[in-house]
DNA sequence: AATGAATGAGAGTTCATTCAT
DNA sequence: GATGAATGAACTCTCATTCAT
C-alpha cells in the first residue's frame, strides 16, 4: 500500500497520480501498463513515483482499492437489514444493481480496472494488490449470499462460493455486454431487471422445471 | 492468419510450432507470452517465425483457432436436429456441456488458453486474434440459441447475444471455480447438472416467479 | 571524516549510526552498500546523515577508523618495550596475534569490514576513506617492524612497507582461511603459532637456506 | 560462457568486446563495472550485448577465462616434470614467478582483474563466473604444491589449501607493492627472488628455527 | 539543528521486429 | 525459402545527493 508519505500529499497531487494510473492501468490492464507512462501523465519524477509507493504492485493496490471504496460509497449500498422476505431481497439486489450499473457507466475506468481485477491474468506479482482488494469485497458479498439463503431467496443446496462466482459471471457478462453496446439497445432500467430476473432464477431455490 | 506457406510445411512442424505456442500462451496468457521462448522450444529461427506468421497476434489467432477447432471436435458436437422439445433441447446441451467439461479437464493448457481469451486483457493489438477466433465460434453459438428460442427452450424477449454472454459467464464461472477445487468437491456429473439447470432456469421463458 | 556536529551528538546515537552503517558496509561492502539501508536501520533522516557525513565515503571511513580503534584497543596492545631480544619478539607478536584472531573470530562485522578494506575494491572513491584509516595504523605497523629490524629478528635488506604488505597478505591468507573452515580443522591456538611460525621463517634474517 | 554466435564473430570484433569489459571491470571491479560503458566502448548495441552474453555475470567470466588462459600462455608454463630435487623445485618456481610477474607487469588490466577475482568481492551472482575460472587455475596450484611436497621442498604438516592461500597471499601481497611503486625501488630481478626467498623459508620444511 | 520530499541519471534486462544474406 | 545477427526502445527499479523549509 502507499506509503504514508502519499497520503500526507496535497490531494490534488494524490489525485493526479491515482487518476493517471488510473487510466494506463484501465487502458491497457496491469501487465501491459506503463509506469513510464503514468508518471509522466502525472507530472512526476520517477524518483517520486518509488517515493510514494513500492513498486507497480502497490500502485495497483492503491488504484483498486480506490475504485472499489468510490463505488461502494456512490452506489450507496444496501439497506440494512437487506429485506425480511424473499421478495424483498431480490427487489433490494434490483435496486442496489441498478445503482451500481449507473454509476459503472458514468465511468468506463472503473469498469475495465474492476474487469481486469476480476477476471485476474494471475501474473504472480499482481497476486498481492489483488488479495488486497479481494480481501475488502469478499465478506460483503458472500455475508449478502448467506443472508439470501436465510430468507429462502436462494437455493442452499450449492456451495455459496459456486453461487457466488456464477452471479458474478453473470454480473460481469451483462457489465460487458452493457459496455460494449455504446448505443444501448437497451436501456439500464430495462436491462437490469431481466439480468436480475435470471439471477434470481438461477439462483433462487429451484422450483419446478419449467416445461 | 498464418500465411498460406505455414500450411505447406509438414503437419508435424506445424504442429511443433503451435504447440510450443500453446504451451506459452497458456502459461503466461497473451501478453506476457515471449516469442523468443517459443521459437526456442518449437527449434525454428527467428526468421521462420516471421515467415510464417504475421506478427504474436498472428500467431496467437492460429493457436487459439486450432484450440477450439479441437474442443468441438474432441467433444463431438450436437447432433443434428439438436431436439425436438424443449426439455429435449436441455437434455442435449447438458449431454454436451458434460462431455465438453470433460474434454477440457484433461486439457489444462486449452483451459488456459480459453479462459484467457473469453476474458481478454484486451490490450489492443490482441484485439485482432480475438476477433479472428470469435468468428469461428460465434455463428455455431447462436445458431444454438436460435433453436433454443425456436423450441421455445430459451427465453425469446432478450437478445440473442445477451443470452449468450450470460451463459458464457456463467459457464465460465463454473469452469474457473471447478477447476481452483483441486479435490473436487463437486464431481462432474454431479455438478454439471446443476449449472444446466441454474442456466436452463436463467435463460429459459421466464416462469411465474417463484415466490 | 565525520564533521565535528556528529561528535556532539549523544554516543548512544553516534553508535546506532555506525553500528548500522558497519552491519551494512560489512554485509555488502562499500559498492553495494546502501546509505538508505543504513539511515533506515540507524532510524535517523536522510538529511541528518549528510549533516553529520560528508557522503558515503566519509561515513565509511569513520566506520573504519571505529573499527580498528576497538580492534587495537580490544586485543589490548603489545608491550613497550615491546622485547629486548629476537626471540621476545617474535614470541610477542604470537601472543599479540593470538589474542587479535580471537576478538576478530568474536566479530564477524569487524573481519568482514576489515577484509573490504585490506582487499579494497578500489573504486576510485573509496580509496580517500581508505588512505584515511590507512594512515592510522600504518605508522604503529611501521614502527613494529622497525623495532623487530632494530632486536635483530626481522631482516633488514628489504624495503619496511614490502614486509608489511608480505606479512599483511600472510595474515590475510590465515584469516580468511581460518573463517572459510567452519568447523576449524586446525584451532587457533595451533594455527596461529604456525602461522608466526611461517612469517618469522619468511620475515626474519635470512638463514642458511634449508636444504 | 558466451553463447556460441559469440565465438562465430570475427575475432577483431571479439576482442573489441572483451578488450573493452576487460578495461571496465579492472577498472572498476566486477560490481561497480558499467554494461553501458562497456558497450558502448566496444560500439555494440545493448541488444548485441544481450545476445551474444547471458548477462553482466556471463560477460565477466568470459573474460576472466581470457586473462586466465593468456596469463597461462605467455608466461610459459613450468617444466614437466617441474623438478627432482628440492633445490630444483624452487629454482623452477623462482623461474617461473619471474616470468609471470612480467607478463603481468605490462597488463595492469590483467593485475587488476585478477586481484578483483583473487579477493572476490563475492556478490552472490559473481560466484558462478569465479568457480568456472577457478576450477581452470585450482588444480594447477595444487598439483604445484603436492609435487612439492614430495619432493620434500615444501612442508607436509599444513593443510594443502592453507599454505596456497598463504602462498597467494605472499604472492599478491608482492604483486600491489611493485605495482604501486611505479618508480620501481627495487626491479624485478631483485625483487622476485627475494620474494621467492620468503616464500621458500615460510612454506620449506620447518627449520630449526633461526635464533 | 534537522528534516524528508524530490530528483534524474543510471542500473541490468527483455522484447518484437527487421533485413541482408 | 529460410536464416539468425542485430537493433534500440522500453521495461521496472535503486541510488547518492540536494535543498527549501
Amino acid at each position: 500500500m502507499a506509503r504514508p508519505r502519499f497520503h500526507r500529499l496535497p490531494s490534488a497531487q494524490q489525485n493526479a497520480i491515482l487518476d493517471a494510473a488510473s487510466v494506463e492501468f484501465s487502458a491497457h490492464g496491469f501487465a501491459d501498463a506503463s509506469l513510464n507512462r503514468i508518471i509522466e501523465s502525472a507530472g512526476i519524477s520517477k524518483g517520486a513515483m518509488y517515493y510514494y509507493f513500492d513498486g507497480k504492485d502497490d500502485l495497483y493496490a492503491d488504484v483498486l482499492r480506490r475504485v472499489l471504496e468510490r463505488l461502494l460509497e456512490d452506489s450507496g449500498g444496501l439497506p440494512d437489514p437487506v429485506a425480511d422476505t424473499a421478495d424483498g431481497f431480490w427487489t433490494a439486489v434490483e435496486d442496489y444493481y441498478v445503482r451500481l450499473v449507473r454509476v459503472l457507466a458514468t465511468s468506463p475506468d472503473a469498469s475495465a480496472l474492476l474487469r481486469d481485477w476480476l477476471t485476474g491474468t494471475s501474473a504472480s506479482a499482481l497476486r498481492e494488490g489483488q488479495r488486497e482488494a479481494e480481501r475488502a469485497i469478499r465478506p460483503w458479498l458472500e455475508q449478502l449470499v448467506t443472508t439470501g439463503q436465510e430468507l429462502g431467496a436462494v437455493r442452499a443446496d450449492l456451495p455459496t462460493d459456486l453461487l457466488l462466482a456464477v452471479a458474478m459471471g453473470m454480473g460481469q457478462a451483462m457489465d460487458t455486454w452493457m459496455i460494449s453496446r455504446s448505443p444501448a439497445t437497451l436501456d439500464i432500467d430495462d436491462a437490469v431487471p431481466a439480468l436480475i430476473g435470471m439471477m434470481r432464477a438461477a439462483l433462487g431455490p429451484a422450483s419446478s422445471p419449467s416445461s
